[in-house]
This record gives C-alpha cells, structure tokens and sequence, in this order.
RNA sequence: GGACGUUUAGCUCAGUUGGUUAGAGCGUUCGAUUCACAUUCGAAAGGUCGCAGGUUCGAAUCCUGCAACGUCCACCA
C-alpha cells in the first residue's frame, strides 16, 4: 500500500463497522477462543449491568460501555483469559408499564383487562424483543468486546431455574416467608413496591389537630384524617407526666360516626414535643404504626382497598369515597361537631412510586418477603467467617462483606452510604402482582402450602403473582455462570464450584451508576454471600451519573439529550468513548457536551496524522527491524522521547489497574500531543534517522490507546501493517528505559527555545536572523546546545545562531534560561518594552529567593524535608540568583 | 431531621500517604502557517485553591466551625 494515499482526515464512519466485524468474526471476544496466551492467562470477568428492556440505550449506558470495554480490552491485551458476560434484563414492572402505555396510546382503555394475561404477555415479549436487538446493536456500535453468542437474559429459562433454586433455598431456610403485613401499593398499577421502589416529594399538608369525639380526653394530630378509622391505639411518651394516668386504659369513641375502641399505649417512638405529645396509631397504614401495633399487640383494622378508596370498615357514608374525598369530608365532621382544635398548613413529604409517580398507600397484604434480620443456619462455610451450621442473618452477611474488605466499593466514599443503608434496611417485599416476571413457584390447596417450579398434582393452583425484577438480578454474577449446577457443598461445609463458576466466580470487577447501589450492588452481595458464601466480585466501581453541560439530568422534557446513537456517526465512537471516559473521576457526575466530543474527535485525528506521518516520511520498517537498529546512534532528543514514552507507558499501566482512567488517559494524550508530535515529530523533520525510534514507539503507543480508542488504533494497526495479529490481542508493552540525564537536558533546551519563541513574538523581531549564546555557568550546556543547533533553529524559527565566549554588555537583549544561557537577539528590540518585562520577572523572583532562601536555612525544615525536597528547592534557587543576576545586569545595559 | 458529596483560572476539571514558584483542556488576546494534521502550530493574559479559625518547619491537601450548591436516606403522626 501507498501510505500516500492515506485520506488526510480520519473518517470513523468509513471504518468502523468493518473493524468491529473483523473483531467479532475472529471469536475473541469468547474467552474460550482467545488466542493460547489469554487461553493459560488468570481469568478476568466482568458481569454487564443487563440493560432494561425498556427502550434504547442513553448516554449512561455508553459510559458504562466504555468503561468496561476499556478494561476489558487493558486485561485481554495483558494476557488475561477475558470474559464479558452479556445480557439484558426484562425490568419487570417498568417494561410493563412502557408496553401499557404503548397500548393505551394506540387506543386501548385498559389493555391487561381487554387482552388478559396471556395476550398482553405476548405483546410485552415482543416490545422486550425488539428493544433487545436495539441495545445490543448499540452495544456493538460503541465497540464493546463482548460475544453476544453468550447472551444472558434475566428471564430466560436458565435465570429462571436459578431463580427457583434460590427461591426453594430460602423458603426451606425461613428467610422467604409469607406474611400479612403493611406493604406499599402502589394503585396506578396494582402492584406492591419495595422501599426502594418509593419516592418522596415534597409537599403543602394541612395538619390537623382533634379529638376523636368530645368526650376523649386526649388530642391527636395528623394529616390524613381519612385514615384514623383505622385507628387501634392512642401512643404517648412513657415519660410524658401529662398523659400517664391514661396509659393502659381501653378506651371507645366515635369518629366520625364510627365506634372505635382504642388502647392509650406508651412507645419511645413518640415524640413528646411534636403537637399534642399524642399520636393515633393506625397499624393497617403506616409502617410505623405497624411496627408499634407489633410491638404492643394492637389488631388492624383497614379502612382503604386497593382501589385507594375507603372500604366499608371506614365510618358510614365513607365507604367508596377516594381518599382525599374522605380526609375533607372527615374534617368538616369535626369542624361541625366541635372536634377541631387547629388546623395548620405544614411541609409533609408524599410517597409517590417512582415508575408512574402516583401516590403510593400504605396497606397491609398477604405478601412474600425475605427476611434480614431473621438469623438463619449456614449451608456453607462463608466469607471465610461463619462455618456451616453457624447462624447468621442476611444483613451481617451484607455488612461483613464489605467490612472485612472481602468485596471492595469504590469510591471508598460509598461504603458509609452502603452501611447507612443495611443499617435502615426492612423486611423486602418480594411478590408483585404484575404479569411480567418470574411467576413465584409457590403452589396452594386450600391450606396447604408446596414451593417448586413444578405442580405438585390435581388441585394445586400457582401463585399468579411474579417476583421483584431485583430478585433475579441480585444473582446475575453466579446465575450467567451456571449457577446452581456449578456449585455444591461438601461434608466440611466447602463450597465447591465447577465450570465457569469455577473459573470466574467471584468475578473481578462490577462497574456501575452509583445510583443502583442499592437496588443492585447490595442485593447482588446479599444473593451472592447467601448462596455461595463468597461476594460476588472483588470491586465495585461506581461511575457517577452523565450530565447536560449545565449540570442538569438528560431527559425528553428539557430536550437536552445527548444520543450516543446520534453522536457515533458525527464524530466516531472513538471520540463519545474518550469523552466519557476523560475528565470525569469516579463516583462524582460528570458534564457532557458537544463541544467536548468534538475536542476529543480532533484528538482521534492527531493520533491518525501522527501516524500517517510516520508511516509517511520515515522508511518502511519493520518493528523488529526497528527494535534491532534503536539502541544505535542515539540523539539526545531520542534519548528523551524514550524515556518520556517508558515513563507514561508504566504510569499508564498503574493508573489503569488502580481505575484511574481518566488520569491515565490525560497523561497519553499530553504525551502523543505535546512530546511527540509538537516536539518531536518537529525534530525529526530537521535530525535525520529517527525512522527506527519511531517504528519503536508507534505500535507500542497505539497499544496503550488501544482500551480508550479501539476503532482507529486497530485501523492504523492494519493500513500500517504493524503487526501480524490484530491489535485487539496484541501484547501490552512493558519494559524499562530511563535516561534522566536525557530528558533534564531536553527540557532545558525547551525552555531555551521557548525564551527565543517568545523574544520572537512579544518583540516583533520577525524574522530571526541572528542569535548568539554565550554560556556563562557550564561548558556543557554550549556543547548541548552546538550539537542540537540545527534543532533549535528549525523549532524557534531562528535563522543565524552563533556562540559567543561571554555575555557581552552592550547585547540589547539578555534571557536566561535554565541552562543560564546569556542569549544575544540581533535586530530592532523595544528596549522600553524589554525593561518592563525585566521589571517584572525581577518582581516575581525576588519573593521568590527570599522565602526560599528562609526556608532553607531553617533547621527544622531541613531536617524533616524529604532530601529529595530540599535538594529540588536549592537547585531551583540556585537557578533563580543565576537568572536575577542576569537580568539586573542586562537591566545596568539598557 | 440524619448522612454524604462538591466548592481550585471566564468555562470543564486534575492535583494519590501534607513538601521544589498550584496544573491541563476549552475559551480570550496576539502571532504563525505551501513543508502529517486549519480537525494545525507558537506565545501571552488569567487563580489570596468558598469563608473563618486551628495543627505543623511547611496546608489546595489534615482538624474544627460556617456558607453556598447538589445528592441520598428517614418521614414528625
């Protein structure tokens, strides 16, 4: 091929589909058809976060898809046996509810009722489809190393039988158990929803201030005057003088025209300072209340259905009402019949689900939960702290796991919220009455209770209800890997794994959006230190939340959504992956715009001239060739060019390791950009034979960008020829090469030929024609700059360059550099200007000396300073006086 | 109410056990440009590191208090 004929503009759209197709066709992203290297490589696993079924993918998930092709793409490259596990995830209640939606739209009224649950499924498997092959569409134009051929779906029929497996498990350990409890039901939907299914928005109340009837002694207050029908006690605080005579009495009343008996009880909970001191206690709709009827015996009474209307239960001619309806129709009762006491406007928080945003109610239902804080005897040994037989509860599981270090969260920042969590954490409401789902394997006969999969015979009707979406994915790490044939315990409680669980469990990394921390992360440790004993992956990395360039959510209603599917095309996957991936720390949201990617897309077209340029104007050469011919013949801009590349190639590979990917990115780029390009491709223009470093450092250099941009490194890999294999499998560099003396040399000259750039553009001296050096501090430095002269001109433009023995006092111009050089700028100088400027650096320098000078004869900080420290800040003064006392001489001159 | 996070140049952000004159990109201003790249190159201007105390030889970094913004959890009925 005719590098000639390379396009001066890299066009990513041009190419990226072929490369990926080449990626894929050649198997290695199947870890078991990896090249033999990865084959005998330590496995490295990462579960994807299985998308929702919900739609398209945004720019979230691009950021995880970058992420985690990046380190998929390091590891593999690093000889790891590499497997990314794929999959989607049916999102239970949200895909539903997208699907209802759709059909409403369409016309429909009530679409589960018209099509019935077997037709309505159908339709929901065919929106889950095709959003399905949307997502992994996407996954493929972001360039995402992962074989599809192993797709995962939280609800096919593998998941399923893990789903049951764990369900039987638990049910046989006491942990899943059915019970009558208050639940939150969300009536849009018809469904209940777990505490992390809830929201709270802020809103206006009137609190309202009463007694049940005239005759009972004490006020209560409240703000849903609707519910106190339900009523079953009156609480106080034990130590509350005003109330005491009253506690233990049973006591009747009538509100609102219905006959409530009530017991006056003393709890802790009540705050003695908040209204009358006194609190109703409705057990049937408040979690609260329940706790507290639990704790002191008190029935239930319901007094609202699941239609969010009152039930018959609830005063006469209340029955039927909505809600809202009835707290006003209550209130005026009281007003009437000189129950009120005060009414006051007050901030109260309303519970609204977060798929729909209707108000959520508190109703007490016969509902399956798993129970944390039940302690249970362990199958296996676990977390390398509990012996079989040992008893434990969910929650000390959860909380020893990330305790003891066994399981890493990162930002370390997130554990305190992690514990915050554990430590608030109920009973989980398990069962939802939606369709879409893993039914519940629980089978009933009149009294009879049989949990499998399988009908247990004639009679036995299945729960219809399905389980939480979380519930499967709480397993996804072990239920991908063959979860439960792949395990087993033996007679000393050891958990013995066969398979890919063997291979890859616990997997390495879990890379995620710190907002499903909970729903997920913590189910996920939960599920797995049950199950298995051990915790699920070794870290999880929390990226923070994708932003608009004002900080605000993305979303459809501020129109200011950024689609990765939109971007792609524009400016090259390349391009959105290095946006997401740079200038964004872990754990902390992160701004996106526009502008930004473009930025990055002209980073992808640097490294693509770089390369062209290379292949271009350098002789045709092998990598070998080159790796034979480098360590002969050296220049000093050679020397530290390698040296630089050594340096950030290892700094490069540290960072990655340590998830500083940002960091790690950052210091490539001001390598490619700044050292290589700008200076020394600019170099190599003016000192020949620099074709063997070159073809040193390409291929290695596109082997570090390879994880952050894979498209156009793997392009210029083939038009290149640089290697035999693709790069996607090629080795990662390692190796040594220090030349300290080399790059502190270089950066002196830099500094020299940035003063002779700058005297060229503040003076106006254009062109350069004429310019002598005197050295004055080392013979060494003039022969540094004699044997790099030709370099010096070429960078700085300078067309005349000769040495002179000493500074001479009538030079019109005087820079010292680093090196102390006394540099003489012939032609027409503004010596006005030049004052001004020698003014001002002597301005800066002399603070400067002197609170060194300070620091460095104190003892104490000599003594302590790290040597290193103290050796810098002499050096750096030294240099100061150097260029002070070359300054104030040129300034006598002027 | 409780907790967590953020606050560094006009903007977006680095700054890893406290240590050499606080960095980068974008933007701005000035200048260059047949020579890989105008998706380019060079130079300059721009910061009392949110505020107030404290610890230390030394603080953007550690401690205390305060403020602004943001997020999560709880739900006082």
């Amino acid at each position: 091929m005719d590098y000639n004929d390379l396009p001066k503009a890299y066009e990513a759209k041009d190419v990226e589909k072929d490369i990926f197709q080449v990626w894929e066709e050649s198997g290695f992203f199947d870890p078991d058809k990896l090249p033999e290297r990865n084959q005998n490589g330590e496995p490295y696993c990462i579960v994807l976060p299985p998308p929702n079924r919900t739609g398209t993918l945004h720019m979230g998930h691009a950021k995880m898809l970058a992420v985690e092709d990046l380190l998929i793409r390091f590891y593999r490259m690093q000889g790891r046996k590499t497997y990314w596990i794929p999959g989607t995830d049916h999102a239970a209640i949200s895909t539903q509810v997208k699907v209802e939606q759709i059909l409403i739209k369409q016309g429909m009224k009530d679409p589960r009722r018209e099509l019935g649950r077997e037709k309505f499924l159908e339709e929901v498997k065919k929106f889950a489809q095709q959003s399905r092959d949307t997502i992994v569409s996407q996954c493929k134009a972001m360039g995402a190393s992962m074989d599809w051929n192993r797709e995962k779906y939280t609800l096919d029929e593998d998941r399923n039988k893990a789903v049951n497996h764990m369900f039987k498990m638990m049910y046989e350990d006491g942990l899943i158990e059915r019970g009558f409890r208050v639940v939150n039901w969300d009536p849009q939907f018809k469904t209940t929803l777990s505490d992390d299914e809830v929201l709270h928005k802020e809103t206006q109340a009137e609190l309202v201030t009463f007694k049940y009837d005239q005759d009972f002694p004490i006020a209560i207050s409240t703000t849903r005057a609707e519910t106190k029908f339900g009523d079953t006690a009156v609480a106080v605080h034990p130590d509350d003088e005003r109330y005491k005579s009253f506690v233990g009495q049973t006591l009747t009343a009538n509100y609102c025209g219905k006959q409530i008996t009530v017991k006056i009880i003393a709890d802790k909970e009540v705050d003695p300072n908040f209204g009358t001191g006194a609190l109703g206690v409705t057990p049937a709709h408040s979690m609260i209340d329940s706790d507290m009827a639990e704790r002191h015996s008190l029935p239930m009474v319901q007094v609202i259905g699941q239609d969010a209307c009152m039930t018959v239960e609830a005063g006469e001619g209340f029955a039927g009402l909505r809600t809202i309806e009835a707290r006003a129709k209550a209130i005026k009762m009281l007003e009437e019949n000189s129950c009120l006491i005060k009414k006051e406007t007050v901030a109260q928080n309303l519970m609204i689900a977060e798929r729909g945003g209707e108000t959520v109610e508190q109703l007490p239902m016969r509902q399956w939960f798993v129970r944390v804080n039940k302690p249970f005897k362990l199958r296996q040994n676990t977390l390398a702290k509990w012996k079989q037989g040992d008893e434990a509860t969910l929650k000390e599981l959860m909380r020893h796991t990330v305790q003891s270090g066994q399981t890493r969260i990162l930002p370390e920042s997130f554990q305190k919220i992690y514990f915050h969590w554990i430590d608030n954490l109920r009973d989980w409401c398990i069962s939802r009455q939606i369709w879409f789902g893993h039914q519940i394997p629980v089978w009933y006969k009149e009294n009879d209770v049989y949990v499998g999969a399988e009908s247990p015979g004639e009679g036995w009707d299945r729960d219809p209800d399905t389980l939480d979406t979380w519930f499967s994915s709480g397993m996804w790490t072990f239920s991908t890997l063959g979860w439960p044939d792949t395990a087993s315990i033996d007679e000393k409680g050891n958990l013995i794994k066969t398979g890919e669980l063997a291979a890859y469990h616990p997997t390495n990394v879990l890379e995620t959006g710190y907002d499903i921390l909970f729903f997920w992360v913590a189910r996920m440790i939960l599920m797995s230190a049950y199950a298995l004993g051990e915790v699920p992956f070794q870290d999880s990395y929390l990226h923070g939340l994708v932003r608009d360039d004002q900080g605000r959510k993305m979303s459809k209603s501020l129109g200011n959504i950024l689609d990765p599917l939109d971007l792609i095309p524009k400016y090259g996957t390349d391009a959105v992956r290095l946006s997401l991936v740079m200038g964004s720390s872990p754990g902390l949201d992160q701004k996106l715009s526009e502008e930004k990617i473009k930025d990055f897309r002209n980073f992808t077209n640097k490294l693509w001239n770089i390369s062209r340029f290379v292949l271009q104007s350098t002789s045709q050469t092998t990598v070998e060739e080159a790796d034979r011919q480098w360590a002969g013949g050296r220049t000093l801009s050679d020397n530290w060019i390698l040296s630089r590349f050594y340096h950030v190639q290892n700094k490069v590979t540290a960072l990655i390791k340590d998830y500083q990917l940002s960091q790690a990115g950052e210091l490539l780029r001001d390598f490619t950009w700044s050292d290589l390009a700008d200076w020394y491709l600019e170099i190599s223009k003016i000192e020949k034979n620099k074709d063997a470093v070159l073809w040193h450092i390409l291929p290695r250099l596109l082997k570090l960008w390879h994880p952050f941009m894979p498209f156009v490194t793997e392009y210029i890999w083939k038009v290149g020829k640089l290697g035999s294999e693709q790069l996607l499998v090629s080795e990662w560099p390692a190796g040594e090469f220090a030349d300290q003396e080399a790059e502190k040399t270089f950066e002196k000259i830099k500094i020299l030929i940035t003063d002779l750039r700058r005297l060229r553009s503040e003076q106006n001296v254009e062109p350069v024609k004429f310019v002598e050096f005197a050295v004055v501090a080392d013979e060494a430095g003039r022969q540094v700059i004699e044997a790099n002269l030709e370099v010096i001109k070429h960078l700085s433009r300078a067309e005349n360059i000769t040495f002179a023995d000493k500074i001479d006092d009538g030079w019109p111009v005087t820079v010292s550099g680093s090196m102390t050089i006394g540099l003489n700028l012939a032609g027409a100088v503004d010596v006005e200007a030049e004052k001004i400027k020698l003014q001002k650096e002597m301005e800066d320098l002399i603070p400067y000396i002197e609170s060194t000078e300070k620091k460095l004869s104190n003892s104490e900080f000599t003594a302590k300073a790290p040597e290193k420290v103290v050796q810098g800040m002499q050096d750096k003064l030294e240099e100061a006086k150097n260029k002070l006392s070359a300054i104030q001489q040129r300034l006598k001159t002027l």
